[in-house]
This record gives structure tokens, sequence and C-alpha cells, in this order.
DNA sequence: TTTCATGCAAAAGTTTTGCAACCCC
DNA sequence: GGGGTTGCAAAACTTTTGCATGAAA
């Protein structure tokens, strides 16, 4: 996930979506949105610490919480801490066990579609997000 | 989720699978394979101290180590922390956001088992297990 | 008898909370 | 100016670790 936004459009993306412009919002933001994988709270808040040595994690978590209910980031609960997301398309997690490096893919099959559509046909629960994570061996964690 | 072994029964399984036996560690396998729900480390403790109060919960966390690496439980990462399933066939998660309750459904249009050849195929990965949730409201909780 | 699990305790890490000062709108 | 946000601090909660004792094979 490269940067989407420019500073400017990201300020009126937060705007738009009603949420109040601070300067450590827009840090927590960009960090997000700028990073390639998905960070955790801690990586976020060491990236952000570097432009705003006084932030605390309570501002992070704070921020956080408001971007997830703005619907700009989505929370993946993962062994070993939230991590976030910023693709708002549904897609895949493969993760590696041993090594933990997660990469990500499109629905090609439409198979995400189908169990949120599932989900709502056998349950009656309106589907908000989703998450998928096939936890596996990359090549070079494999046993050879 | 009902319990699917005989005391006997889930003793030879669990030596089957090369598991030392304890009575502590049957406690712990007895509370999740007798749960319909994913339970909580904090509940699966609570549940087991009825019958053992000196147990601690550094071993429980042992036990579920043991028991997950036996591929005999699952841990599924949730919001609000780790759960564990029994459930070995592959199924989908349909979580509510407001209330918590989660609901288990059968993988019925092969879509997980599509998901997990689909990463295997794209990244060379070997998958070993999966999760997939849909984040919903369930119809208390939905905004009439 | 040897090896490994348990219990106890402390510590590390994650997330939440309360409140006064401050900043955005 | 008013109300929401920040920083600071403490606390609650989750998970990990070290070690002596005790139990399983």
């Amino acid at each position: 996930m490269t940067a989407r936004f420019s500073r400017d459009a990201l300020v009126r993306e937060l705007r738009r979506r009603g949420i109040r412009v601070t300067a450590q919002r827009i840090a927590v933001a960009e960090a997000i949105l700028g990073a390639a994988e998905h960070l955790t709270v801690q990586e976020i808040y060491r990236r952000v610490r570097q432009r705003f040595p006084h932030i605390t994690v309570g501002t992070v978590y704070n921020t956080l919480e408001v971007l997830t209910a703005s619907g700009l980031i989505q929370p993946l609960p993962f062994p070993g801490g939230t991590r976030y997301d910023t693709d708002p398309t549904p897609h895949l997690n493969v993760v590696c066990i041993r090594c933990g490096q997660v990469r990500d893919l499109p629905d090609d099959g439409g198979h995400l579609a189908g169990l949120a559509e599932l989900a709502r046909r056998r349950t009656g629960f309106q589907p908000l997000s989703q998450q998928a994570a096939i936890y596996a061996l990359c090549p070079s964690c494999s046993p050879s």
C-alpha cells in the first residue's frame, strides 16, 4: 500500500469523514497509509514519534479508533497484536507462521464476497467488514 | 461444538499425538472441546480452576500451546484476545461487533478451500490453517 | 530414573482510563 | 468560546519467562 493521498487530499478526506484534523492524526494516518505492510500499534507509534516526540501511545490508540470508526482503516487481529490495514478492497492475508511476513492477495475468485453473502443469508447478520488469513509456511521457512 | 471425546478417548487421542497426559491437560482440553463457543484464555482458566483451584494461567497457556502444536485446537486471534477453536473443518466465524456473539458456518460454497488454494498458487506458501471472520451487526444490535 | 509439567512469582507487552491544559472549528 | 484532543500517568489486562518442586513415562 503506497501513499494514496497527498497531504492536502488526506486532510480533505479526514474532514469529509467528519474527523477533526490535528497534526498528530495526520501523522498517524500518513504512517499507516504510507506503509507497505500492516503495521502494529507499536510500529505506528515509533514512526509517528520521529515527528512528534511527545506523542503518547494513548493518543495513537485514540486516533486509530477514530480512523477505524470512519472506515479509513481496518484493524486486523493478528497473533502478537492488532495490525492496521488500509486496503478497502476485500483481500486475503497470507501469513508465514514462522517468520511472520504477510502477503496480501486480491480476492480474485470472489471467495471473500461469497463468504460475506453466505453469512448474510445464513445468519441475518449485516456484514460490515471481513478478514481472512491463511497461516502458512513461506518457502524459506519450509522444512526442505 | 459438543464434547467429541469420552475421557478415555481423549487420553488416547492425546497420547497418539505424543502429548504427555496430565490431569490439568485433560481438564483444559475438555473445557475447550466441551464448549459451544470459542473460549478466551480467561474463560478456559476460570472453568478449569473449578476443578483445579491451584492451576495457574501459565499452565493454561503452556497447555494451549501444546494442544495447538499437535493440531487438536486452533487459536483464533480475535479483537479482545485469542480464542480457541476445536472444529478441524474449515469454517467461517461471523462476529457481531457490538455484542460479541460468534456464529460458525460451514464452508458450504468451498470458498475457504478456494482461498487456501489461491494462496498456495500465488505465493508458493504452504497453507497450514486458516481463519475467516465476517464482522457484522446481529439483528438485535442493528439500528432498527 | 529421567524427563518434562506444574505452580508460584515476576516481568514484559498491549490496551484502557482519568484528568488538566491545549487546540481545532 | 465551546467542545473535542493531547499529553501525562496510572491501571487493567494479556502473554511470557525463570525456577524449584512434583508427576509422568
